[in-house]
RNA sequence: CGGGGAGUAGCGCAGUCCGGUAGCGCAUUCGCUUUGGGAGCGAAGGGUCGCAGGUUCAAAUCCUGUCUCCCCGACCA
């Protein structure tokens, strides 16, 4: 490809409506353009990069037996409601209705359409297990698109689904997706994490996400050496502190003081000259139970700690996420205002946090402004509804073998999910056993943010001037900087340079406009392709090139002859 | 949806408080000079100031409404 031919244009500086160096080097080097929100035009040197990424995609499940198919991104309402989610998923489905005003939506995800298209295929147990895939374009009416292709409205996506006769196969199927996303993102050139995340109604292990590391990710994550999770759903193995002052130890009676103004665990704790950490906080929520009902609740903790609406819900097995309760709401519950709650004669079920359990005794507020209560024992003073892990975990919090987790930050590019019968059932996919009995077959679904997954890996992957691609997915690997276009014999030098790399397959690109060396060198720097070859008329000459490195910086001169070698050499070892 | 910010030339911005002929830098076009890390000088083109109402002799500027975009929260590949 030849720059004259693209039409591309770069920006100097760095457009107002880009938060992240990546969205808005993709921005300022043509690789993509917002067309409104959270839908983008992929331009010539984007699209390369995707379809490499693809390719990447597509040669390790092909290895690996999965079967490449497509599926219509327009979806009829009829298999939504079948699923339960037309409702569920509701404002995030882009719904439209045709002219005989037959309802669609716009394709989020496959598991209905995968299960329409696979349902009369499948009949005996014969006919499983098998592995299929796609790789589409998704649309998701997301609340708030953002950071360009990290979040966006439309976007593509490789989507897997494996289905199997029973959970112990479906699980090699999860095994199996997980070990093939793994040699992806190795194949990528980055650092990545697999990590915990939430698994949902399934419960247990069976949902990891991958995670390209990068400190502007959307995610925290504790990691340590052989553990890894999403700060949403991290578990706290052994809290990162243990300690507390004789003041929680105390079985003396109920001891009401005074604190006028002070509402605030920080302010509490400079009061009494306690770590916030003796203190004990209480939040309120409405929660609504599997029956529907919404009920509220109250949750203890330590007064350094924050309470996790994620672990609530999954602990208590709630229908919905819980929310807090207003202020005035909380009046109404407790008696008083925010900042001088306690459990002590609350009427709603009481829940406390694992690590309180070596408290023998809480200071909290008293339900009555300005004071405070000491000496307040569990199950003495007020009813424990339940012990549980409610709060987010944090650095220096300990996995499971004791190592400390340590917090860093990742963009979610990949999700495996064991599903089982959740859409199987529903979708009535099933298959006759040995004995002709009637079994549900067991499903699991996988994503891959292609888009998403370019995007982070030049977030992961830039320096002040501009992009460093990956050789994996880089649109070109080399890219010719013709310095003296209106010199013939330079013209001549780069043309059959361009043409001999055409010629060994490498994929290579040649900046033929009309601009002055600093330009295109800036240029080049900007769209990152990992090497450049600077043919000008000062060293063309002497019949030499300048091969320089992105990553590295590193130039040498080569000759005409020397220099396609040097560049295949470097090309096929990277 | 709640909270914050912004819409003025292709891009980045000033002007708005205090109404009075639409500005700057980069980019673009032409000319001359320059030519290995975003060149210099000279000239030129380009904007119904997001949109719709209103106030006024007069509105980018004041008022009302509305649309769009960005950031912080709930969602996710």
């Amino acid at each position: 490809m030849k720059w004259s031919e693209t039409g591309i244009k770069t920006l100097r500086e760095v457009p107002a409506d880009t938060a992240l160096p990546s969205h808005a080097l993709l921005v300022r080097g043509g690789f993509i353009k917002k067309l409104s929100s959270g839908l983008f035009t992929y331009g010539p040197f984007m699209v390369r990069a995707i379809q490499k990424f693809e390719g990447i995609v597509r040669e390790e499940l092909n290895k690996r037996n999965c079967v490449e198919i497509l599926m219509p991104m327009v979806q009829p309402k009829e298999i939504w409601v079948q699923s339960g989610r037309w409702e569920l998923y509701d404002d995030l489905l882009q719904k439209m209705t045709n002219r005989s005003d037959q309802e669609f939506c716009l394709g989020p995800t496959h598991e209905e359409v995968i299960s329409d298209y696979v349902k009369n295929n499948i009949q005996s147990y014969r006919d499983l297990p098998f592995c299929l895939y796609q790789i589409q374009t998704k649309f998701r009416d997301e609340i708030r698109p953002r950071f360009g292709l990290m979040r966006a409205r439309e976007f593509i996506m490789k989507d897997a689904y494996s289905f199997d006769l029973d959970e112990e196969q479906a699980k090699v199927s999860y095994e199996k997706m997980r070990s093939i996303y793994e040699a992806i993102f190795s194949r990528l050139g980055v650092p990545f994490r697999v990590v915990k995340a939430d698994s949902g109604e399934i419960g247990g292990d069976q949902s990891e996400e991958f995670h390209i590391l990068a400190d502007h990710g959307e995610d925290e994550l504790f990691v340590t050496d052989s553990f890894a999770a999403n700060k949403e759903v991290c578990p706290v193995f052994i809290s990162h502190d243990t300690s507390f002052s004789e003041s929680a130890l105390s079985k003396k009676p109920l001891e009401e003081f005074h604190t006028p103004g002070i509402k605030t665990i920080a302010k509490l704790s400079q009061f009494l000259k306690l770590p916030e950490g003796d203190l004990v906080k209480i939040l309120f929520l409405s929660c609504s139970l599997s029956s529907g009902e919404k009920k509220s609740m109250a949750f203890l903790l330590r007064g350094s700690d924050e309470l996790n609406l994620y672990k609530v819900k999954k602990n208590l097995n709630l229908k919905e996420n819980p929310t807090l309760l207003t202020d005035s709401e909380i009046k109404k519950v407790s008696g008083a205002h925010p900042g001088s709650c306690g459990p002590v004669g609350l009427s709603i079920p009481v829940y406390m946090d694992q690590d309180l359990k070596p408290f023998s005794s809480f200071i909290t507020g008293a339900n009555k402004d300005d004071y405070h209560i000491r000496n307040v024992i569990p199950e003495r003073d007020f009813k424990l509804a339940g012990i549980g892990d409610f709060r987010y975990a944090r650095e220096g919090d300990k996995g499971p073998e004791g190592q400390t987790f340590r917090s860093c930050r990742g963009i979610e590019v990949g999700h495996v999910f064991y599903l089982g019968d959740k859409y199987s059932e529903k979708m009535d996919v099933v298959y006759l056993d040995k004995k002709g009995k009637k079994q549900t077959v067991k499903m699991g679904c996988y994503g891959i943010g292609i888009t998403r997954t370019v995007q982070a890996v030049v977030e992961q992957s830039h320096d002040k001037e501009g992009i460093i691609w990956p050789v994996a997915v880089a649109p070109f690997l080399v890219h010719i900087c013709l310095l003296d276009p209106g010199d013939q014999k330079t013209k001549e030098l780069a043309d059959n340079l361009y043409q001999s790399l055409l010629k060994e397959k490498v994929d290579v690109f040649l900046d033929d406009r009309n601009e002055k060396p600093g330009v295109k060198f800036k240029d080049a720097d900007l769209l990152g392709f990992p090497f450049r070859v600077n043919v000008g008329a000062r060293d063309g000459e002497k019949g030499l090139m300048e091969l320089v490195e992105r990553r590295t910086g590193k130039r040498k001169k080569f000759s005409a002859s020397e220099i396609l070698t040097e560049i295949l050499k470097n090309v096929n070892k990277k």
